[in-house]
DNA sequence: TGGCAAAAGCTAAACGATTAGCTTTTATGA
DNA sequence: TCATAAAAGCTAATCGTTTAGCTTTTGCCA
């Protein structure tokens, strides 16, 4: 059986307050404070969670809302949210929604029978609405990576996907590209929209009228995607550049490049959208946009803690953290000739 | 405030042991039935998990060790098992090992505090001693994927995978291929070693013999693979044939050969591991042995949950619930003329 | 040395459930 | 209708903490 605070305050003689105290970070007198620790390791003590939860209604664990487990890009937030949350003594909750709204909510449902002390998530849907009423079920906090709802319901963290977007597809019509594809992933997902409005910006700005035929939506879920990108290069005039907005799209893209032995940088330019492990294995080295997801994840966990830390105070304003992507610069654009100014 | 068992019995004029005795199952009067069923509705009442957990020293809660999240096998393995798990109510804390012995020790730790009561596991070593005492010092039963300890000290359940690699060398022994080359992963990594050594054994019964310049051991965290297997290609008598041990090894070989512009099948035969969405994005279909990831997460939690219903009981003996793996046919394996008997 | 404020420690009542052991109600059959 | 066994319900203690409110001890200074 494990030893109890009870066990501590006879094994020192003081009470199970003063054990308490101590357990929290309260002031002893220096040698009840030796025995004590003595105690605390002779007995292996270890608080009992649950007991502390009760009394405090408190659970000190917050809750993680990832599509799938194995999602590349959720998954490596969560595992930054980890430990900058160990280091406050919060644990996490992981769990998944399977894409869809009714998977959100189901976890939600159950992450509340957790009672964690907040949420954290990665949704699909944008209908501030629909999700106000979820949240405000339960009174948790919830922080929102890398989406913004149709109005405010809960603190936000987002990168500037436009402007990254923006950025990289002017590298491109800064090398002398005009006919840039983009793959731009699945409509109404608000990342992949974003991006591509950064696409269209950057087009316009430097005058380029957008093809409609070098625009690929390309679903997440479409087992055919390989097939519709090499369409694009089966076209009579081939794009010179083509623009990836995120993970999936761009593994494909490097893989229909590679099966039509299409070179690159030689024969077309690729500008790829989020690392993980893409700039370690893939040559060349590709440019890509990189979502800084520790600084995420120390933004959503800091204002997670804040909004826990002050629950039950004025909630009439939620903030949105905008943090900027990092261009890895590569191998993967060719400079075409009469290029520039 | 959240409405707890007293507010039911007062809403229902019952008393809190009539109520907790319905809330688990107990028989009620039809009449009280109705009454309790309508409080719980209107009272939106949840069970109150950390002071069940207190009363009854169970947390009803299991632990998934996973290398890291985004862990392309472990996850999905998860996966699986939190659907299993919530059929029984409990629910699964994830977390991460970091691929280390310190790391797996550091989360056992973070569990037992969370007081799991049990725990799943993918696990890096194999020495049964080491794990051992790890597992002692909580007393928490544990079952243990894809993996076997030197001696047993917990339930485990394991793929056939030195049978299953067999069968994959052996098809390519059957379309005629001689020179079949492996990259065999990490050495020292169990499945690694197991599946390369079903491929020695093919090889052998087949009384071809093993060239080691054929053999590749590429580590996972090894950045330079993609080099290493390119130059199994660069030889002056190439393979006719790859088996490749997991899904890192198959990815990058595909691209490797995608970059070198050999075709498969018809310059090199492939047979992978490990299929995810492989089959579903690599063109042409690939030739692959699957783990029956759901099956493996069944026998899991069954062999858990029994662990943990018959807890305090004999335990002196642990079992290995051994799954077949599944040959994925492909279009990967071209037929060598002069083949068969 | 005595007085006093601050620091340290203590007692006891919660938190929301479960459950042993007892009492009341119900159903059954003669 | 009554005796009785089974079913249903009840009381009260308990799980391991925290914490309000009180008491004791300590340290400091006049």
């Amino acid at each position: 059986m494990a030893a109890t605070i009870k066990d501590i305050a006879r094994a020192t003689g003081l009470s199970v307050a003063t054990v308490s105290k101590f357990l929290n970070g309260g002031t002893v007198r220096e040698q009840n404070r030796e025995l004590l620790q003595k105690a605390v390791r002779e007995l292996d003590y270890h608080i009992n969670e649950y007991a502390r939860a009760l009394k405090t209604n408190r659970s000190r664990t917050v809750g993680f809302l990832v599509p799938k487990f194995g999602d590349v890009f959720a998954s490596e937030l969560a595992s930054e949210a980890v430990t900058k949350l160990k280091e406050q003594q919060y644990s996490l909750f992981v769990c998944e929604s399977h894409n869809s709204m009714e998977g959100e909510r189901e976890a939600i449902d159950f992450l509340a029978s957790k009672q964690v002390d907040g949420i954290m998530a990665t949704l699909i849907g944008t209908d501030g609405w629909y999700y106000k009423r979820i949240f405000d079920r339960y009174g948790i906090p919830v922080v929102l990576f890398d989406r913004k709802l149709d109005f405010d319901v809960c603190d936000t963290v987002v990168i500037d996907n436009a402007g990254a977007a923006y950025q990289a597809v002017n590298r491109l019509i800064d090398a002398g590209h005009r006919d840039i594809a983009v793959i731009r992933g699945h409509q109404g997902h608000y990342t992949a929209d974003q991006r591509y409005e950064g696409y269209e910006r950057a087009m316009k700005d430097a005058g380029i009228p957008v093809k409609e035929e070098l625009v690929l939506a390309v679903d997440y879920a479409d087992t055919n995607m390989y097939d519709h990108i090499k369409c694009l290069f089966t076209m009579k005039q081939r794009p010179t550049a083509i623009f990836s907005v995120n993970y999936f799209t761009t593994i494909s893209t490097i893989m229909a490049l590679n099966e039509l032995d299409i070179s690159v940088p030689q024969e077309i330019s690729l500008f790829g959208f989020d690392n993980y492990h893409l700039s370690q294995i893939v040559k060349p080295r590709l440019w890509l946009v990189e979502q800084p997801l520790a600084r995420m994840a120390e933004e959503g966990t800091r204002l997670l803690l804040d909004r826990i830390g002050s629950k039950g105070q004025e909630e009439a304003t939620f903030h949105t953290v905008n943090i900027q992507a990092n261009i890895l610069q590569g191998d993967s654009i060719r400079q075409i000739s009469g290029a520039g100014a």
